[in-house]
DNA sequence: CAATTTCCATAACGACTGGTATATAATTTA
DNA sequence: TAAATTATATACCAGTCGTTATGGAAATTG
Protein backbone atom coordinates (compact mmCIF):
# COMPACT_ATOMS: atom_id res chain seq x y z
CA UNK A 1 0.00 0.00 0.00
CA UNK A 2 2.84 2.23 0.07
CA UNK A 3 3.08 4.88 -2.76
CA UNK A 4 6.22 6.69 -3.85
CA UNK A 5 5.94 9.95 -3.63
CA UNK A 6 9.43 11.03 -5.65
CA UNK A 7 7.10 11.85 -8.43
CA UNK A 8 8.36 16.25 -8.84
CA UNK A 9 5.97 16.94 -11.33
CA UNK A 10 8.40 19.40 -12.59
CA UNK A 11 11.90 17.59 -12.02
CA UNK A 12 11.36 14.14 -13.83
CA UNK A 13 14.18 12.50 -11.87
CA UNK A 14 14.67 8.53 -12.74
CA UNK A 15 11.95 7.71 -15.56
CA UNK A 16 9.49 5.85 -14.55
CA UNK A 17 8.27 2.76 -16.85
CA UNK A 18 4.66 3.09 -17.27
CA UNK A 19 2.61 6.57 -18.59
CA UNK A 20 3.55 9.59 -16.18
CA UNK A 21 1.20 11.04 -13.88
CA UNK A 22 -0.37 14.40 -15.46
CA UNK A 23 -0.59 16.64 -11.93
CA UNK A 24 1.68 18.11 -9.63
CA UNK A 25 1.32 15.43 -6.46
CA UNK A 26 2.52 18.23 -4.06
CA UNK A 27 0.10 20.69 -5.59
CA UNK A 28 -2.97 18.67 -5.40
CA UNK A 29 -1.68 17.54 -1.85
CA UNK A 30 -2.18 21.81 -1.23
CA UNK A 31 -5.43 22.15 -2.60
CA UNK A 32 -6.41 18.74 -0.44
CA UNK A 33 -5.25 20.67 2.80
CA UNK A 34 -7.23 23.92 2.01
CA UNK A 35 -10.46 21.99 1.52
CA UNK A 36 -9.77 19.97 4.91
CA UNK A 37 -8.90 22.87 6.66
CA UNK A 38 -12.19 24.69 5.78
CA UNK A 39 -14.54 22.02 6.33
CA UNK A 40 -12.46 19.38 8.30
CA UNK A 41 -12.38 16.14 7.75
CA UNK A 42 -15.81 14.58 7.38
CA UNK A 43 -17.22 18.13 6.02
CA UNK A 44 -14.73 17.66 3.22
CA UNK A 45 -15.82 15.20 0.64
CA UNK A 46 -14.35 13.32 -1.93
CA UNK A 47 -15.68 15.18 -4.60
CA UNK A 48 -14.52 18.33 -2.80
CA UNK A 49 -11.95 17.14 -3.15
CA UNK A 50 -10.98 15.79 -6.09
CA UNK A 51 -12.64 19.25 -7.91
CA UNK A 52 -10.15 21.41 -6.06
CA UNK A 53 -7.23 19.38 -6.95
CA UNK A 54 -8.27 18.70 -10.25
CA UNK A 55 -7.54 15.04 -10.64
CA UNK A 56 -10.53 12.34 -10.48
CA UNK A 57 -10.96 10.16 -7.56
CA UNK A 58 -9.09 7.00 -9.06
CA UNK A 59 -6.60 9.38 -9.60
CA UNK A 60 -6.22 10.56 -6.14
CA UNK A 61 -6.79 6.93 -4.57
CA UNK A 62 -3.41 5.51 -6.69
CA UNK A 63 -1.70 8.34 -5.16
CA UNK A 64 -2.69 8.97 -1.81
CA UNK A 65 -3.98 6.06 -0.65
CA UNK A 66 -7.46 6.84 0.53
CA UNK A 67 -9.24 9.63 2.79
CA UNK A 68 -7.57 8.67 6.01
CA UNK A 69 -4.32 8.86 4.34
CA UNK A 70 -5.08 11.84 2.62
CA UNK A 71 -5.85 13.81 5.61
CA UNK A 72 -2.85 12.69 7.66
CA UNK A 73 -0.38 13.76 4.68
CA UNK A 74 -2.29 17.08 4.40
CA UNK A 75 -1.61 17.23 8.39
CA UNK A 76 2.20 16.97 7.99
CA UNK A 77 2.11 19.32 5.00
CA UNK A 78 -0.03 22.09 7.85
CA UNK A 79 2.61 21.35 10.66
CA UNK A 80 5.64 22.00 8.36
CA UNK A 81 4.66 25.11 6.39
CA UNK A 82 1.67 26.70 8.78
CA UNK A 83 3.30 25.78 12.24
CA UNK A 84 6.85 26.16 11.72
CA UNK A 85 6.37 29.68 13.61
CA UNK A 86 6.09 27.91 16.44
CA UNK A 87 9.42 26.27 16.97
CA UNK A 88 10.96 30.23 16.60
CA UNK A 89 8.75 31.27 18.95
CA UNK A 90 9.72 28.72 21.53
CA UNK A 91 13.34 30.02 21.14
CA UNK A 92 12.67 33.41 22.51
CA UNK A 93 14.86 34.41 25.27
CA UNK A 94 12.27 35.46 28.03
CA UNK A 95 8.47 33.74 28.61
CA UNK A 96 6.95 37.24 28.04
CA UNK A 97 8.75 36.94 24.30
CA UNK A 98 7.45 32.82 23.90
CA UNK A 99 3.41 34.03 24.58
CA UNK A 100 3.98 37.30 22.29
CA UNK A 101 5.17 35.37 19.81
CA UNK A 102 2.87 32.48 19.77
CA UNK A 103 0.24 34.40 20.00
CA UNK A 104 1.39 37.05 16.72
CA UNK A 105 2.35 34.49 15.02
CA UNK A 106 -1.11 32.45 15.30
CA UNK A 107 -2.74 35.35 14.68
CA UNK A 108 -1.14 36.12 11.19
CA UNK A 109 -2.21 32.61 10.70
CA UNK A 110 -5.72 32.90 11.23
CA UNK A 111 -6.16 36.06 9.47
CA UNK A 112 -3.81 35.84 6.33
CA UNK A 113 -6.36 36.07 3.52
CA UNK A 114 -5.02 33.37 1.63
CA UNK A 115 -5.75 31.13 4.26
CA UNK A 116 -9.38 29.40 5.79
CA UNK A 117 -10.06 30.98 9.24
CA UNK A 118 -9.20 29.15 12.38
CA UNK A 119 -6.91 26.49 13.28
CA UNK A 120 -7.07 23.13 11.42
CA UNK A 121 -6.49 20.70 14.57
CA UNK A 122 -9.17 22.49 16.28
CA UNK A 123 -11.60 22.35 13.46
CA UNK A 124 -10.77 18.36 12.92
CA UNK A 125 -10.51 17.54 16.56
CA UNK A 126 -14.10 19.28 17.18
CA UNK A 127 -16.12 18.20 13.74
CA UNK A 128 -14.91 14.49 13.85
CA UNK A 129 -17.49 11.79 14.40
CA UNK A 130 -17.50 8.72 15.87
CA UNK A 131 -16.53 6.91 12.77
CA UNK A 132 -13.30 8.90 12.33
CA UNK A 133 -11.87 8.49 15.27
CA UNK A 134 -8.39 7.51 14.39
CA UNK A 135 -8.85 10.78 12.72
CA UNK A 136 -9.43 12.64 15.86
CA UNK A 137 -6.74 10.76 17.99
CA UNK A 138 -4.10 11.96 15.20
CA UNK A 139 -4.59 15.72 15.77
CA UNK A 140 -5.20 15.84 19.06
CA UNK A 141 -1.53 14.01 19.88
CA UNK A 142 -0.41 16.81 17.83
CA UNK A 143 -1.91 19.55 19.94
CA UNK A 144 -0.76 17.62 22.72
CA UNK A 145 2.47 17.52 22.00
CA UNK A 146 2.45 21.40 21.08
CA UNK A 147 1.30 21.53 24.15
CA UNK A 148 4.05 19.41 25.87
CA UNK A 149 6.57 21.74 24.41
CA UNK A 150 5.00 25.07 25.84
CA UNK A 151 5.06 23.36 29.10
CA UNK A 152 8.64 22.57 28.83
CA UNK A 153 9.34 25.92 27.82
CA UNK A 154 7.60 27.54 30.38
CA UNK A 155 9.29 24.90 32.99
CA UNK A 156 12.09 26.47 31.95
CA UNK A 157 11.18 29.76 31.93
CA UNK A 158 10.43 29.72 35.30
CA UNK A 159 13.62 28.28 36.32
CA UNK A 160 15.41 31.42 34.84
CA UNK A 161 13.39 33.65 37.12
CA UNK A 162 10.70 34.99 34.46
CA UNK A 163 8.12 34.74 36.43
CA UNK A 164 6.74 35.39 40.00
CA UNK A 165 7.43 32.78 42.70
CA UNK A 166 3.61 31.41 42.77
CA UNK A 167 2.75 30.94 38.69
CA UNK A 168 1.79 27.93 37.53
CA UNK A 169 3.41 26.97 34.15
CA UNK A 170 0.92 24.09 33.45
CA UNK A 171 -1.72 26.29 33.66
CA UNK A 172 -0.07 29.00 31.85
CA UNK A 173 0.35 26.43 29.18
CA UNK A 174 -3.50 25.76 29.54
CA UNK A 175 -4.01 29.39 29.30
CA UNK A 176 -1.76 29.86 26.12
CA UNK A 177 -3.50 26.98 24.61
CA UNK A 178 -6.93 28.45 25.09
CA UNK A 179 -6.02 31.61 23.84
CA UNK A 180 -5.28 30.38 20.49
CA UNK A 181 -7.82 28.16 20.37
CA UNK A 182 -10.32 30.33 21.45
CA UNK A 183 -8.90 32.95 18.41
CA UNK A 184 -8.95 29.97 15.79
CA UNK A 185 -13.02 29.33 16.88
CA UNK A 186 -13.47 33.29 16.38
CA UNK A 187 -11.74 33.79 13.09
CA UNK A 188 -14.21 30.91 12.38
CA UNK A 189 -16.93 32.77 13.67
CA UNK A 190 -15.71 35.86 11.37
CA UNK A 191 -13.75 38.07 13.83
CA UNK A 192 -11.86 40.84 12.08
CA UNK A 193 -7.96 40.81 12.27
CA UNK A 194 -8.65 44.02 14.55
CA UNK A 195 -10.60 41.97 17.25
CA UNK A 196 -8.09 39.13 17.44
CA UNK A 197 -5.51 41.73 17.49
CA UNK A 198 -7.19 43.56 20.72
CA UNK A 199 -7.62 40.12 22.04
CA UNK A 200 -4.08 39.44 21.87
CA UNK A 201 -3.14 42.39 23.11
CA UNK A 202 -5.19 42.15 26.44
CA UNK A 203 -3.86 38.72 26.89
CA UNK A 204 -0.26 39.98 26.53
CA UNK A 205 -1.01 42.80 29.10
CA UNK A 206 -2.20 40.03 31.22
CA UNK A 207 1.00 37.78 31.22
CA UNK A 208 2.66 37.32 34.40
CA UNK A 209 6.65 38.08 34.47
CA UNK A 210 9.09 38.53 31.74
CA UNK B 1 -46.81 24.32 9.99
CA UNK B 2 -46.76 25.16 13.90
CA UNK B 3 -47.21 22.38 16.79
CA UNK B 4 -48.48 22.88 19.38
CA UNK B 5 -46.06 22.39 22.52
CA UNK B 6 -48.79 21.87 25.19
CA UNK B 7 -48.99 18.03 25.90
CA UNK B 8 -47.27 17.52 28.94
CA UNK B 9 -47.52 13.73 29.20
CA UNK B 10 -47.97 13.93 32.46
CA UNK B 11 -51.06 16.34 32.91
CA UNK B 12 -53.48 15.87 30.20
CA UNK B 13 -55.16 18.64 29.69
CA UNK B 14 -57.27 19.22 27.28
CA UNK B 15 -58.34 16.54 25.59
CA UNK B 16 -57.25 16.35 21.92
CA UNK B 17 -59.17 14.52 19.19
CA UNK B 18 -57.45 11.95 17.40
CA UNK B 19 -54.76 9.10 18.65
CA UNK B 20 -52.66 10.51 21.73
CA UNK B 21 -48.71 10.87 21.66
CA UNK B 22 -47.42 7.96 22.83
CA UNK B 23 -43.91 9.57 24.04
CA UNK B 24 -43.34 12.95 25.93
CA UNK B 25 -42.19 15.71 23.83
CA UNK B 26 -40.25 17.44 26.45
CA UNK B 27 -38.20 14.14 26.86
CA UNK B 28 -37.43 13.58 23.44
CA UNK B 29 -36.23 17.38 23.13
CA UNK B 30 -33.53 16.41 25.59
CA UNK B 31 -32.61 13.46 24.45
CA UNK B 32 -32.10 15.24 20.73
CA UNK B 33 -30.04 17.99 22.68
CA UNK B 34 -27.74 15.20 23.68
CA UNK B 35 -27.42 14.14 20.56
CA UNK B 36 -26.49 17.46 18.81
CA UNK B 37 -24.44 18.40 21.79
CA UNK B 38 -21.86 15.49 21.44
CA UNK B 39 -22.26 15.58 17.45
CA UNK B 40 -22.79 18.57 16.11
CA UNK B 41 -25.74 19.47 13.75
CA UNK B 42 -24.75 17.79 10.64
CA UNK B 43 -22.95 14.51 12.74
CA UNK B 44 -26.01 14.15 13.72
CA UNK B 45 -27.64 11.74 11.96
CA UNK B 46 -31.72 11.12 11.99
CA UNK B 47 -31.25 7.75 12.72
CA UNK B 48 -29.02 8.80 15.84
CA UNK B 49 -31.49 10.92 16.83
CA UNK B 50 -34.27 8.66 16.25
CA UNK B 51 -33.09 6.38 18.12
CA UNK B 52 -31.89 8.61 21.25
CA UNK B 53 -35.26 9.82 21.21
CA UNK B 54 -36.89 6.12 21.06
CA UNK B 55 -39.29 7.67 18.19
CA UNK B 56 -39.59 6.92 15.26
CA UNK B 57 -38.70 9.23 12.11
CA UNK B 58 -42.53 9.91 10.88
CA UNK B 59 -42.92 10.55 14.48
CA UNK B 60 -39.92 13.23 14.91
CA UNK B 61 -41.16 15.17 11.69
CA UNK B 62 -44.90 15.12 13.35
CA UNK B 63 -44.01 16.79 16.58
CA UNK B 64 -40.96 18.82 15.40
CA UNK B 65 -41.09 19.58 11.65
CA UNK B 66 -37.49 18.88 10.56
CA UNK B 67 -33.84 18.61 11.43
CA UNK B 68 -33.29 22.16 11.69
CA UNK B 69 -36.27 23.12 13.62
CA UNK B 70 -35.54 20.11 15.99
CA UNK B 71 -32.11 21.46 16.11
CA UNK B 72 -33.53 25.06 16.97
CA UNK B 73 -35.64 24.18 19.91
CA UNK B 74 -32.73 22.26 21.44
CA UNK B 75 -31.03 24.99 20.94
CA UNK B 76 -33.70 26.96 23.07
CA UNK B 77 -33.70 24.27 25.78
CA UNK B 78 -29.58 24.38 25.90
CA UNK B 79 -29.77 28.14 26.34
CA UNK B 80 -32.31 28.16 28.99
CA UNK B 81 -31.34 25.27 30.69
CA UNK B 82 -27.68 25.04 30.91
CA UNK B 83 -26.85 28.65 30.11
CA UNK B 84 -28.21 29.93 32.74
CA UNK B 85 -25.38 30.70 35.20
CA UNK B 86 -24.64 33.32 32.82
CA UNK B 87 -27.60 36.09 34.05
CA UNK B 88 -26.69 35.27 37.87
CA UNK B 89 -22.46 36.03 36.58
CA UNK B 90 -23.37 39.13 35.10
CA UNK B 91 -25.47 40.18 38.15
CA UNK B 92 -22.03 39.87 40.30
CA UNK B 93 -20.98 43.29 41.91
CA UNK B 94 -17.20 43.44 40.37
CA UNK B 95 -16.11 42.49 37.32
CA UNK B 96 -13.91 40.02 39.12
CA UNK B 97 -16.52 38.38 40.45
CA UNK B 98 -18.44 38.15 37.01
CA UNK B 99 -15.33 36.81 35.30
CA UNK B 100 -14.79 33.90 38.07
CA UNK B 101 -18.62 32.88 38.20
CA UNK B 102 -18.82 32.92 34.04
CA UNK B 103 -15.39 30.79 33.97
CA UNK B 104 -16.39 28.72 37.25
CA UNK B 105 -19.68 28.38 35.33
CA UNK B 106 -18.55 26.67 32.42
CA UNK B 107 -16.29 24.66 34.51
CA UNK B 108 -18.84 22.88 35.77
CA UNK B 109 -21.63 22.34 32.85
CA UNK B 110 -18.36 21.19 30.98
CA UNK B 111 -16.71 18.77 33.09
CA UNK B 112 -20.38 17.58 34.53
CA UNK B 113 -20.37 13.62 33.34
CA UNK B 114 -24.19 13.93 32.69
CA UNK B 115 -23.17 16.47 29.74
CA UNK B 116 -21.24 16.18 26.55
CA UNK B 117 -17.91 17.21 26.66
CA UNK B 118 -17.75 20.66 25.53
CA UNK B 119 -19.88 23.89 24.76
CA UNK B 120 -23.01 23.06 21.94
CA UNK B 121 -21.91 26.77 20.53
CA UNK B 122 -18.86 25.92 19.86
CA UNK B 123 -18.95 22.57 18.32
CA UNK B 124 -22.57 23.43 16.21
CA UNK B 125 -20.43 26.44 15.07
CA UNK B 126 -17.25 24.90 14.15
CA UNK B 127 -18.62 21.72 12.79
CA UNK B 128 -21.31 23.12 10.23
CA UNK B 129 -20.93 22.45 6.23
CA UNK B 130 -21.76 25.08 3.90
CA UNK B 131 -24.93 23.40 3.20
CA UNK B 132 -26.25 24.39 6.86
CA UNK B 133 -25.52 28.00 7.02
CA UNK B 134 -28.36 29.00 8.45
CA UNK B 135 -27.54 27.12 11.79
CA UNK B 136 -23.99 28.09 11.88
CA UNK B 137 -25.69 32.26 11.52
CA UNK B 138 -28.10 30.95 14.82
CA UNK B 139 -25.74 29.63 16.92
CA UNK B 140 -23.19 33.20 16.23
CA UNK B 141 -26.05 35.28 16.52
CA UNK B 142 -27.00 33.67 20.19
CA UNK B 143 -22.38 33.72 20.81
CA UNK B 144 -22.53 37.13 19.65
CA UNK B 145 -25.17 38.08 21.94
CA UNK B 146 -23.74 36.55 24.73
CA UNK B 147 -20.28 38.79 24.19
CA UNK B 148 -22.22 41.69 23.54
CA UNK B 149 -23.85 41.04 27.26
CA UNK B 150 -20.35 40.71 28.81
CA UNK B 151 -18.99 43.68 26.86
CA UNK B 152 -21.80 45.90 28.49
CA UNK B 153 -21.18 44.50 31.66
CA UNK B 154 -17.30 44.72 31.75
CA UNK B 155 -18.13 48.66 30.33
CA UNK B 156 -19.95 49.22 33.01
CA UNK B 157 -17.69 47.40 35.34
CA UNK B 158 -15.05 50.31 34.12
CA UNK B 159 -17.06 52.87 35.08
CA UNK B 160 -17.64 51.88 38.25
CA UNK B 161 -13.48 51.58 38.59
CA UNK B 162 -13.26 48.18 38.96
CA UNK B 163 -10.09 48.28 35.93
CA UNK B 164 -7.10 49.76 35.97
CA UNK B 165 -7.53 53.42 33.91
CA UNK B 166 -5.53 51.72 30.41
CA UNK B 167 -8.08 48.53 30.40
CA UNK B 168 -9.64 47.78 27.21
CA UNK B 169 -12.90 46.30 27.91
CA UNK B 170 -13.44 44.88 24.50
CA UNK B 171 -10.03 43.20 24.45
CA UNK B 172 -11.42 41.88 27.87
CA UNK B 173 -14.85 40.19 26.44
CA UNK B 174 -12.92 38.68 23.89
CA UNK B 175 -10.83 37.15 26.65
CA UNK B 176 -13.40 35.76 28.39
CA UNK B 177 -14.80 34.26 25.41
CA UNK B 178 -11.59 33.39 24.50
CA UNK B 179 -10.74 31.44 27.60
CA UNK B 180 -14.38 29.67 27.55
CA UNK B 181 -13.89 28.75 24.19
CA UNK B 182 -10.69 27.19 24.74
CA UNK B 183 -11.76 25.21 27.43
CA UNK B 184 -14.66 24.13 25.59
CA UNK B 185 -11.99 22.85 23.05
CA UNK B 186 -10.00 21.55 25.56
CA UNK B 187 -12.60 19.18 27.47
CA UNK B 188 -13.81 18.03 24.27
CA UNK B 189 -10.21 17.10 23.62
CA UNK B 190 -10.29 15.14 26.77
CA UNK B 191 -8.85 17.62 29.42
CA UNK B 192 -9.62 16.41 32.71
CA UNK B 193 -11.78 18.81 35.27
CA UNK B 194 -8.05 19.32 37.25
CA UNK B 195 -6.55 20.52 34.29
CA UNK B 196 -9.53 22.62 33.14
CA UNK B 197 -9.32 24.18 36.61
CA UNK B 198 -5.75 25.08 36.26
CA UNK B 199 -6.53 26.95 33.46
CA UNK B 200 -9.90 28.73 35.24
CA UNK B 201 -7.44 29.30 38.47
CA UNK B 202 -4.53 30.69 36.23
CA UNK B 203 -7.02 33.28 33.97
CA UNK B 204 -8.28 34.27 37.24
CA UNK B 205 -5.33 35.26 38.62
CA UNK B 206 -4.07 36.98 35.65
CA UNK B 207 -7.67 39.25 35.63
CA UNK B 208 -7.08 42.96 36.67
CA UNK B 209 -8.33 45.00 38.86
CA UNK B 210 -11.30 43.96 41.41
C1' DC C 1 7.60 -3.05 -33.74
C1' DA C 2 5.17 -5.71 -29.60
C1' DA C 3 4.79 -6.19 -24.66
C1' DT C 4 4.28 -4.14 -20.42
C1' DT C 5 3.08 -0.85 -17.20
C1' DT C 6 0.68 2.87 -15.43
C1' DC C 7 -2.54 6.59 -15.86
C1' DC C 8 -7.11 8.61 -16.78
C1' DA C 9 -12.19 8.60 -17.31
C1' DT C 10 -16.72 6.54 -16.78
C1' DA C 11 -19.65 4.26 -14.19
C1' DA C 12 -21.02 1.61 -10.74
C1' DC C 13 -20.99 -0.43 -5.94
C1' DG C 14 -23.42 -0.90 -1.23
C1' DA C 15 -24.34 1.94 2.59
C1' DC C 16 -26.12 5.90 4.33
C1' DT C 17 -28.39 10.78 4.03
C1' DG C 18 -32.78 13.72 5.14
C1' DG C 19 -37.46 13.35 4.21
C1' DT C 20 -42.29 10.88 2.98
C1' DA C 21 -46.22 8.04 1.23
C1' DT C 22 -49.02 4.51 2.79
C1' DA C 23 -51.48 1.69 5.74
C1' DT C 24 -52.86 0.41 10.28
C1' DA C 25 -53.80 1.30 15.22
C1' DA C 26 -55.81 4.13 18.82
C1' DT C 27 -58.44 7.66 20.58
C1' DT C 28 -62.32 11.37 20.74
C1' DT C 29 -66.64 13.21 19.25
C1' DA C 30 -71.29 12.63 17.69
C1' DT D 1 -71.66 2.32 17.41
C1' DA D 2 -69.97 5.18 13.37
C1' DA D 3 -67.22 8.92 11.81
C1' DA D 4 -63.42 11.74 12.26
C1' DT D 5 -58.84 12.61 13.64
C1' DT D 6 -54.21 11.72 14.81
C1' DA D 7 -50.14 8.70 16.00
C1' DT D 8 -47.34 4.88 14.72
C1' DA D 9 -44.75 1.49 11.82
C1' DT D 10 -43.02 -0.12 7.50
C1' DA D 11 -41.20 0.73 3.51
C1' DC D 12 -39.49 3.70 0.21
C1' DC D 13 -37.72 7.99 -2.30
C1' DA D 14 -33.84 10.41 -4.75
C1' DG D 15 -29.37 11.87 -3.60
C1' DT D 16 -24.73 11.54 -1.59
C1' DC D 17 -21.09 9.08 0.89
C1' DG D 18 -16.27 6.69 0.31
C1' DT D 19 -14.49 3.34 -2.64
C1' DT D 20 -13.49 0.48 -6.64
C1' DA D 21 -14.02 -2.29 -11.08
C1' DT D 22 -13.62 -1.69 -15.92
C1' DG D 23 -11.87 -0.15 -20.35
C1' DG D 24 -9.11 2.51 -23.11
C1' DA D 25 -5.09 5.85 -23.67
C1' DA D 26 -0.19 7.00 -23.16
C1' DA D 27 4.26 6.19 -21.89
C1' DT D 28 8.65 3.05 -21.25
C1' DT D 29 11.12 -1.29 -22.11
C1' DG D 30 12.53 -5.16 -24.94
Amino acid sequence: MEIETATNAGSQAAAHKGRPREFCVDAALAAALRVFWSKGYEGASMADLTEAMGITKPSLYAAFGNKEALFNKALDLYEHEKLDYMQSALAAPTARGVAERLMRGALDMYCCPENPNGCLGVIASVACGAEAECIRQAVLERGAAAKRAMLDRLARAKDEGDFPEDTDPEGLAAFLMAVNQGMSVQAGAGATRAELERLVETSLKLWPGR
